[in-house]
Order: C-alpha cells, then sequence, then structure tokens
DNA sequence: TGAATTTATGAAATCGGTTGTAATATAATT
DNA sequence: AATTATATTACAACCGATTTCATAAATTCA
C-alpha cells in the first residue's frame, strides 16, 4: 500500500514547516514567492493530492450541493440537471444526485443522506406523494441553505424557483377554447403539489371566464407513465359525446396520447385538438407536431444553482433572503396538434 | 451558532469515555448492551449527528461513487443514471455525477475532481472526443476500481460493460437488407469509441456477408443533436439514386430524421425504411414506431454499479478482478418504420 | 543607529471520530 | 482461595489540513 503524500512530507523534504506548506498551496498571501514555488514544485513532483476530509474537517464546508429529483430518467429533469451541473462544476462546487421516485418515504430518507453527507446547499424538487416537510427541517435549523425548484412547497419561507402553472395552464386551455373546443380533458398528477394544483386551477379558470361550467369529470388523474397511455385514452373514448381538446401534463404523456387517439381512428387536431406541456423534443418529432409550453428547464436548473451558490459565496447578500420565489417566463407555443382553424 | 454534539459531549454527559460512545454507535461487540442503549438514547435526544469527515479521515472511504457521464439530458443516460442511482442508494452509497459534454477537456478535469473528491470508485462512459486515458492512471495506481459502461476503452484492462454494438448493427443491417434494401445509409456519431466503431464494422459486415459492395460515401457523421436533422435529411436527399434504408445511432434522432423525410414527401418505410438505435420511449411514439435495437440501458446501470459495489465490498472476490468485459444482451425490435414486406 | 513596522515562518492546538493496547472488573475454573 | 479467562471500558495516539499566536528576520523611518 503506498502511502499518500501529504503537507507533513513535503514540509519535511523541503526543511519548512506544515504550516508554510499548507499557506503556500491556498495562496496564502504571507509566504514568500519563492518559497511558494518551490513547495508548488515539490508537490507537483510528489502528485500531492489534498486531504479533502482534513480540510472539510476544519472548514466545515464539503464544496457539495445535493439534489433530490423525482426522477432521473425524464427529459424535463434531465435538461434541469444538466444546467444545474453545468454552474455547480463552473464553481467548483459537485453534485450529489439521488432520486426520489415521487416517494415520499424515499424523500425522507435521501434527506437525511444528504444532511449527513454535510452538502452544503440543497435543491430539491418534491416527490409526487409527500406529505409534509419536516425532512428538511434540519437544514434550515443548521442554516444549510434550500432551495425548492419546479415543484416546490409553501414551506417556512423557503425560496422556490417556478414558472406561473396557472398562467401556463391558463393559456393552454384559453387557446384550445379560441379554437372552438367545448369540451375539454386535462391529464394530470396528483393535485397534492404546486405544479399540478396550479395548473388545474389556471384550465378552470379558463372556463370560468368564458363561462363554460367546469365539469370534474373531465379531469384525469395519473401518474403518467408510458404503460398508461392505452388505458387513459380507453377512458376518453368512453365519453359521450367525445371531447374535442386534450390537455396533457407532459408532452411524452400528450405523445403517447396522441398516437393511440391515432390507433382509434381519431384525426388530431380535426376530432380532439391536443395541448401538452413542458416542449420536449418529443413534442417536434411526432406527427402532428404538439402545441405545448415552453418550460426552459435547462435555464432553471442553470438559475437556481447560481442562486444557491450565489447565496453561499455572499451569505448576506444572496438573494435567497429576501426572495421568495423566482418565476420563470414559460410561453405557449401553437403547433399542429391544436390548430383547428 | 449552535455548536453541534460530538461524541465527546454524549461522553461527557454519560461519564463514559468517547471511544464507548463510538464504539457504541457502530455496534461493535464489545460493548456492554446496556451502555449501549444508553449511548444510543442520548444520541438521539441530543440530535447527534456524526461527522462523515472525521470518521473518513481515519476510514479513508467515503462511501461516495463517481460518475461522468457524456450528457445528462440523453434519455439513454438518464436511465443508466437511474438504474446506478437505485442500487448505489439501496447499498449505502452517494453518487456524485459530473458531465463531460462530450469534451476531452471536461472529461480530464472531471476525474481530476472525481480524484480530490475520494470517490470510493469511478463510473464513466467516455466522452465524443476523448483521445486518450491518462486521466484515469491516478485511479488505477491508487487502487480506485474503475468501470467503463456503453462507451468503453481498450485501457489498461479495465473492465467495461456494453451490448455487443457489431452485432447488433450488424442484425439491424441485415433486416434492412432482407426487407429489400439494396442502398443503406448509416447515421453515427465519430468512430473515436468502441459504440460507433463497433456499429459501423458491423454494419460493413452486413454488407460483405451479402456481397453487397461497401460504399463509405453513405456513411454520415454528425453529433446527432436535434438541429442536425434537416441538414442530414438534406444531404441524404441529395444523392442519386435515393437511399431505400436508413440506419440511425439513436431513436430521438432516427425521429427527427424520419420527420423531414416525411415533411420531404419521403414515405416511410415505403420509400426508405428506417431503423434507430436504444429502443427509447420516442421509438414508440412516432409514426410510424421505429424499429429498434433495445438496449437496456437501466439494467445495464444497475449491472454497473452492482458490480462495482460488489468490488468495493468484497475486494478479493469481486468480479472486477477477472472480467474483463460484461455484455449485455441486445435485440433487436422490428416495428412499421423498416417493414416493407 | 535605534525604534517601529513589515514580512515570513513555525509551534502547537484544533476539527471529531477511530483503534491498538492497557487497565479494570467480573465470572469461571481448579 | 488463588488463578485464569472473559467482558467492559478507558487512555492516548492518530488521520491531515488549518489557524491562532508568537517570534525571528528584514525593512523602513526618525
Amino acid at each position: 500500500m503506498n502511502k499518500e503524500t501529504t503537507i507533513y512530507d513535503i514540509a519535511k523534504d523541503l526543511g519548512v514547516s506544515p504550516t508554510t506548506v499548507s499557506r503556500a498551496l491556498n495562496n496564502h498571501p504571507a509566504v514568500n514567492e519563492n518559497t511558494r514555488k518551490k513547495i508548488f514544485d515539490a508537490a507537483n513532483k510528489s502528485g500531492y493530492q489534498s486531504n479533502v476530509f482534513a480540510a472539510n474537517l476544519r472548514n466545515k464546508r464539503t464544496k457539495k450541493i445535493g439534489v433530490i429529483v423525482p426522477r432521473l430518467n425524464s427529459s424535463f429533469q434531465s435538461s434541469v440537471l444538466a444546467g444545474m451541473e453545468k454552474v455547480a462544476n463552473d464553481s467548483g462546487f459537485n453534485l450529489i444526485i439521488s432520486q426520489s421516485l415521487e416517494s415520499y418515504e424515499k424523500e425522507v430518507s435521501n434527506a437525511l443522506t444528504m444532511f449527513n453527507s454535510r452538502v452544503d446547499g440543497l435543491l430539491v424538487s418534491i416527490a409526487g406523494d409527500s406529505e409534509n416537510m419536516d425532512h428538511f427541517t434540519p437544514f434550515l435549523r443548521k442554516g444549510i441553505p434550500l432551495l425548492f425548484y419546479d415543484r416546490i412547497a409553501d414551506y417556512s419561507n423557503t425560496a422556490g424557483i417556478t414558472i406561473d402553472n396557472f398562467q401556463a395552464a391558463y393559456n393552454a386551455t384559453k387557446h384550445l377554447i379560441e379554437q372552438g373546443c367545448k369540451k375539454i380533458v386535462h391529464v394530470l398528477r396528483s393535485t397534492k403539489n404546486n405544479v399540478y394544483a396550479d395548473r388545474l386551477r389556471g384550465y378552470k379558470y379558463a372556463f370560468l371566464e368564458n363561462e363554460i361550467p367546469f365539469n370534474p369529470d373531465l379531469v384525469i388523474f395519473t401518474d403518467l407513465i408510458e404503460e398508461k397511455g392505452e388505458e387513459i385514452v380507453k377512458q376518453i373514448l368512453k365519453m359521450n359525446p367525445l371531447p374535442d381538446g386534450l390537455f396533457v401534463s407532459n408532452d411524452s404523456f400528450a405523445a403517447n396520447c396522441i398516437r393511440h387517439l391515432k390507433l382509434e381512428g381519431i384525426r388530431i387536431p380535426e376530432d380532439i385538438a391536443v395541448v401538452g406541456f413542458n416542449n420536449e423534443a418529443i413534442s417536434r418529432l411526432v406527427e402532428p407536431n404538439i402545441t405545448t409550453i415552453n418550460y426552459p428547464g435547462y435555464e432553471m436548473g442553470e438559475l437556481a444553482m447560481k442562486n444557491l451558490i450565489n447565496h453561499l459565496e455572499n451569505p448576506s447578500e444572496g438573494m435567497l433572503h429576501n426572495t421568495n420565489k423566482i418565476t420563470l417566463r414559460s410561453e405557449l407555443i401553437i403547433r399542429a396538434s391544436s390548430k383547428k382553424k
């Protein structure tokens, strides 16, 4: 077993003290230029590698940021993560990522692990069936910055980054109404979290404004996994009269529904106009292209990480202190799947 | 600033030594049952949290596994990661993830960061334009297990997990030939890494076997990003006579090509039969459904992580020692996009 | 030239668990 | 009762970098 080089080895070799070595390697100003050079050279030659644990033990910082995400293999979430990773990496932070798989229990256990790993900050998009946020109190109590994104919670004035889901869903629904749709089905996940709850409200509000009575039978809850597509379409086809509009909470599932609707001989958009959500790549690839809400996931990831890191590096002036909610711009992108006129 | 509870605090409170506290909390057998209970109670009551750094500093283990991935926001890679995360989490390991964005420089810098973070093991899918593997030597030298997956390298007998890309591409091409295709275009990324190089060989071999001369003009290299779809299709349409088969190295891009081909009035599969790769969700959603190679990403992630962890926990008997390459089963899934007969 | 600064370096304590070894107490054996 | 074995517990060194405080040397200023 080859033992590691430590600052003590370098110190002994060069006949200086470990203190000086440490300071030199950290570019402390009170070290003579020549000494510093000597030390750097020796460090390089010996393949010295700073022991993060020893450093962390003193500094109480880890340069690690935790991310708890519902699912890694989702088009939207992986974009967000890509944006986060980019920013974190540029600032010398590492990402520890874990997925809750939409389960409350797993989220609790992940939060605990993150806490024990002493992440410097935590980014969370809440699991589908999370019931309360008590598992995050240790972070607050210890002053570890916590930032929600996408799926946010109204929890002890923790900051959150989202889009205006109400507005987006309102726009989507209004657009369908303007296309002449009278009976619009809305497919979404449970309303336990802000994302879907807000969208449902936006959907309802568009009806209200157009004096169309709201029919709760047209709201379908599902977990939006691929296998459910056929089932949901069957459910839709049983409705009498058939709906003429469909608003689905993500593009993958919208594409899924379109596929099964087409298999049943339904024409899109002539029979049923469809609007998705997220502007995933798939919305531009299926036939017809799907009208959707552009949800800038990558940018959201970047922004969330920037805010968190900024807060860590300038604890006093960080945005997270006085900001409660950051809302990103989103917009309706109209494509063939909804154009009746 | 509320200071943390340490084993010293607990020790003092209970009138025992820190040693005993440490042993009790680690379920060391040489601690009396009653003492252990007392200590656990005190630890819980005080909200004690073990300081990982102090522990790691002694143990020289981090319970962290690094993953370097070309891109986070890719359907295939995020599936792999999901599988990895699942297994790692179940065994109490954390995942540190970083993306190379297909760049050699970034991969080098990520590897260094991983090394400095002292990950216990490293999983890598090599960047598109990686030139050499020298950035991984520190891991080997220090005995940190390294395992490549998907994009593997023939490097100092490091183990790798892949599918048989040669065979898969051979099957895909042969299938197109059997459908009557005479002029088959192959779209792929650079052949710098095994994945695409092997597929190209498989593609060529299918021709050889059917005594069709190989035409290098039919091989198109591109980075497979969405924006390039139109360009590649234009390039294909310029060919005279038009090709009658198309084999693309991932489903997203295949869908992309199909879309632009259709926009130009080409019928799929009548005019051009298409085969993709990976069996991504999108292959089941576009019209026509895409014939593809089922590449079990999630399972590959699970398997890679299982092997790595197994190796870490049983250093002597771990598979990585005597295994050089693990090949997962993959298979051709025939769908409408290629069925000419 | 002597005093006051400035610059550069080092000794030693510290962060909080872990562990080899010694010490003590208790039980078992003859 | 004396001896040996066993079960518990504690002491102190250790992991390696950081940092406070002190000190020596070099420089500046009067």
